[in-house]
RNA sequence: UCCGCGGUAGCUCAGCUGGUAGAGCGGUCGGCUGUUAACCGACUGGUCGCAGGUUCGAGUCCUGCCCGCGGAGCCA
């Protein structure tokens, strides 16, 4: 008999069919027995009715505690009574393990630091299924897209021998006899070194900042996409980011609907981001754009020459139904490496691409410096150790191009789609100021 | 690190001006041939975060500490 996943179980009405999971809930009318399996790929109604199987399969089926590791064997059946529309009408129930305990995630009513504590089982249940699913959609979305337009998928280290930004905290591992490394903030340097070796390459992996963020965008621990291109300007850059992020949005929308519909999420809400064309402002325009609309959202303006906190973004992404772009801030509150606006030294050729909703920045980019005397100075000016950048400057110094990139942040991708209102969901074990475990 | 809120049954919470600890959910048993977090009945459940103090008496008031949640800064 043919083992089938619950994904395809519509493929296979009228047939039967033998399905390995695990019992998720149950519920008993007398005569029938509504079992609810989980087989990973899906949730299914089984249906146990008295005179379909033997006498003490009909009791036993009606005893089996909560995640009861189960084989069954049935006739698959559509039925509009059933969710999804399909259900397997059982002959045959064998239980292949028991729990051995009261299984400690029950229906309803629990707080998010119980449901953490248990996030190796809670991952079992509805929500954190349609979010994982969703975040397996976009990395095969992000392969997929970059793939397909030339990019290498290149992998940075993840010890590194000093900071990229010098700005935020890093992680401390010691090596041997008292050797120092740390933890990736950030694999953009190496990506540039990709790029000029092989065009066009794009990091896919995990990155670590030591701050002591509360916030239900950070992590300690946290994925990111970097992409890094050489000739690519800064005008090319931003349509890469739009076509990417839209990208992203137009897979989930059209492969994982079922998801989103379990976590409540309006895909109307999502499909103006799946059709590109965002809005971009300037630094100055975003500035002069909260000065009007300060007061209606709540917030502080800002004076020109101060970056954005969290509730400035937040009121500026509402003014939008996609993500917006803000681009060409001033250099002095940016990184070293970012090239300057020809059209104004002052500011640099960068761009934060915002998510709506008030999501905030999922994106940071920009062109680089790729000039060897330039980047020197501006390493001197932050007090940067010139000889930690040796290697880096190297790459001024042999056929040196104008190149640009960008860094997406998944969790905080995954978040904005699925409509979390917290980046801890986003990932299957999230690392935070307060959790390390399990 | 700062501001705000919280910690009572396995879980989610109630417990008023101090007077012998409560509900729902879960679990177990029973009932029900179409349930949708099913429903109905019975049974089951406590170191009130920790330490000290005030009081005849503290879950409740005071002090300190620990832990968590929400937000800020920083950023993706």
């Amino acid at each position: 008999m043919r083992r089938v996943f619950i994904e395809e179980i519509a493929n296979y009405e009228g047939q039967e069919v033998k399905l390995l999971g695990w019992l998720f809930n149950r519920r008993s009318k007398g005569k029938i027995h509504f079992l609810v399996i989980r087989d990973g790929t899906g949730f299914l109604q089984a249906t146990v009715f008295k005179g379909n199987v033997d006498e003490e399969t009909f009791r036993e089926a009606d005893h089996l505690p909560q995640e009861t590791a189960l084989e069954l064997v049935g006739r698959v059946k559509a039925d509009s009574r059933a969710p999804g529309g399909y259900e397997l009408e059982v002959t045959g129930l064998k239980v292949i393990s028991k729990p051995l305990e009261e299984y400690p995630i029950t229906k309803k009513d629990h707080g998010i630091e119980f449901l953490m504590d248990h996030r190796h089982l809670w991952l079992r249940h509805r929500r954190p299924w349609a979010v994982m699913r969703i975040r397996d959609e976009l990395e095969r979305a992000t392969h997929d897209f970059f793939s397909k337009r030339h990019f290498l998928r290149f992998d940075a280290p993840i010890l590194t021998p000093s900071a990229v930004e010098g700005t935020t905290e890093l992680f401390e591992v010691e090596l041997f006899d008292g050797e120092k490394a740390y933890l990736s903030q950030s694999g953009q340097l190496y990506a540039e070194a990709g790029a000029l070796a092989y065009g066009r390459v794009y990091t896919f992996g995990p990155t670590f900042r030591a701050e002591r963020s509360k916030t239900r965008r950070h992590l300690l621990e946290f994925w990111m996409i970097e992409p890094e291109a050489a000739f690519m300007t800064h005008e090319e850059n931003l349509k890469l980011q739009e076509d990417y992020v839209s990208y992203l949005v137009a897979r989930v929308l059209e492969n994982r609907a079922r998801e989103l519909e379990l976590l409540e999420r309006d895909p109307k809400k999502l499909e103006p981001a799946a059709k590109g064309d965002y809005p971009r402002l300037t630094y100055k325009e975003a500035v002069e754009l909260l000065e009007k609309i300060a007061e209606d959202e709540g917030v502080e303006p800002i004076p020109y020459g101060e970056d954005f906190g969290a509730p400035h973004e937040t009121a500026i992404s509402k003014q939008f139904d996609r993500p917006v772009f803000i681009e060409k801030y001033p250099a002095e509150i940016k990184a070293f490496y970012m090239q300057p606006d020809p059209e104004d030294p002052e500011l640099v050729l960068n761009d934060d691409l915002l998510a709506p909703e008030g999501y905030g920045e999922i994106i940071g980019g920009s062109e680089r410096i790729w000039d060897l005397e330039l980047l020197k100075k501006r390493i001197r000016e932050r007090g940067l150790p010139e000889e930690v950048y040796d290697w880096y400057l190297d790459l001024r110094r042999f056929g040196s191009v104008p190149h640009a990139g960008f860094g997406l942040g998944l969790e905080r991708t995954v978040a904005w789609i699925a409509g979390l209102t917290h980046v801890r969901e986003a990932i299957p074990f999230p690392r935070t100021y307060t959790r390390l475990r399990p």
